[in-house]
DNA sequence: TTTTATCTTGAGTAAAATACTCGGTTTTAA
DNA sequence: TTAAAACCGAGTATTTTACTCAAGATAAAA
């Protein structure tokens, strides 16, 4: 049950560009180097946030990265599909294109995954980048203290 | 974000225990027959089920398996952490041992994470195999009509 | 115009995880 | 005694992950 690191890495960066929204480009190496991801991965992770038409690059000289829109308006779902595809726990449930199992007679469990499925979307759906940035000011002036209280996990 | 077949499989076999519960020990072999699951495979996930105590088994002849307890103690978190370890989107929210990024600066987005297992662990540990089973009844009442519906996705 | 910073593309790859299979051993009810 | 089961350990093909690398395209700046 778990999230490969694109989703993980795509969300950093994402996060980054929103906390630097209305300047100029941010290069994919600043990024990189921030939130600590190797710059040759990262590369290929926005050439997808891009062509999904998340964010917008420049190329050349002072080129670099920014959101395609408002940090308001791009959530965590629409970064987590960029990068993983359709949120799915299991095939049958995928947000798309669901394949069924043979025996509809033995699939109650499938509702369970229906009901995953519908919790991780409603979560991820429900949380977009402006959020974030306010939540990293709010740390930023509590002096972290917030932040410190969440990594009791 | 996906669950390995392992989760997928071994409700699928937990549903079916708490199907036959309170009768004789039922075989693998059958279990697999009606569940659509190899045979050899699902011996593993029966071996993990066993070890971490949710289900009994009985060898030789007339042999087989049972839940360890009622359906309604045993929970489908129960099932998918046996099978695939502790609950975890991504390494830093670990239910178990989680670990941190190295700059807790840029850990806003962890707080993502936090919120997503937290809506799988809250779904997945509120619904138990009497549950389950209470609602197989009631498709094999109404004629499958509800699950049918379930299945427009 | 040349240089340099930057994105773009495609290919390649090592390591891990997944989803199994198989053959043999042990146990136990009939 | 026999047959039906669980149990165990090893092996393996395929897929996915998480990268790396090198060459090319573009555009701003010198
Ligand atoms: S449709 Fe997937 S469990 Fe049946
Ligand atoms: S602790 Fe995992 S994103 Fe920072």
């Amino acid at each position: 049950m778990r999230l490969s690191t694109r989703g993980y890495y795509g969300l950093k960066a994402m996060f980054d560009l929103a906390q630097n929204y209305g300047s100029h480009p941010i290069t994919l190496k600043s990024v990189a180097e921030r939130q600590r991801i190797s710059e040759s991965y990262l590369e290929q992770l926005m050439a997808m946030l891009r062509k999904t038409g998340l964010v917008k690059s420049f190329r050349g000289a002072q080129g670099g990265y920014i959101l395609a829109r408002e940090p308001a308006r791009i959530t965590a779902g629409d970064v987590v599909r960029a990068l993983e595809g359709p949120i799915a726990p299991v095939y049958c449930v995928n947000e798309e294109e669901p394949r069924e199992c043979d025996e509809v007679d033995y699939c109650i469990t499938r509702t369970v995954w229906l009901r995953v499925r519908d919790g991780i979307t409603g979560i991820l759906d429900s949380i977009n980048l402006a959020d974030l940035c306010l939540e990293a000011e709010k740390v930023r002036q509590t002096g972290r203290g917030e932040h410190i209280k969440l990594n009791k996990y």
